[in-house]
DNA sequence: CAGTTAATTAACTGATCGGTTTACTAATCG
DNA sequence: CGATTAGTAAACCGATCAGTTAATTAACTG
């Protein structure tokens, strides 16, 4: 798997449970266990999702008595977005013109940023 | 891998060659062979890279002569986009305080405090 | 027709993924 | 202290991934 800061977190987004545990963090902190309750499955499958995620960036984790309070750290989520932005021109119904336009004009440099 | 569309678009954007190609298509199509210039690898490996985005609706693709025209769909972005926006209230500035706000009042439920 | 070009398919490889069970650490409780 | 609770670590498993090389299909070219 590519490591690179995007390709972690798109790999973390790309799995049903791991969302589902940051839509359950956008409410607040929660616990492993308390995380783990809605899935059919162990609680060291869900420490591993909490660990990519961790890796990812998505969720920072605590440390209260014997629980380890996980919540949603929001700043690889900006980045996707501003990588999808670059995009946005090809949906954005008001942006559609201008890039026509943008693309008539092919003086413009080979962008390789945010690739 | 899990099969779901929003699924499917993350684990295909979770590889920067992947990605490179989408910005490559971003500039219109292109051939197989084309796509593959930029990339030491063979073109075999580009071609499960094409069918990878293609399975996740990143790609359509044509038919012309010897040829499979590559262009860029940005419908699953769009999707992406609006799962995004889920979120955006973490970052946003302008929503920011308004956010702290909700998040006190509802993380009171499942209280630790004291415990 | 034979030869070239574009691309895919097939078969194989090593690495990683998502899950399991078992065992362990660390903190709290009685 | 021993027992319980929360969580992680280790070892294992089958499936998938990302790449390779070799063979194949399909269309154009001379």
């Amino acid at each position: 798997m590519s490591t690179d800061p995007l390709s972690l977190t798109f790999a973390a987004l790309a799995d049903p449970t791991r969302r589902a545990i940051l839509a359950r963090l956008s409410q607040g902190e929660s616990s492993v266990k308390e995380l783990a309750e809605p899935f059919a499955m162990s609680l060291p499958a869900v420490s591993k999702h909490l660990k990519v995620l961790e890796r990812a960036g998505l969720i920072t984790r605590g440390k209260e008595a014997q629980w380890r309070p996980c919540r949603l750290d929001p700043g690889p989520l900006q980045d996707v977005s501003q990588w999808l932005e670059h995009y946005s021109r090809f949906w954005d119904q008001s942006l559609g013109r201008l890039d026509e336009m943008l693309r008539a004009i092919k003086a413009r440099p080979p962008d390789k940023s945010g690739v």
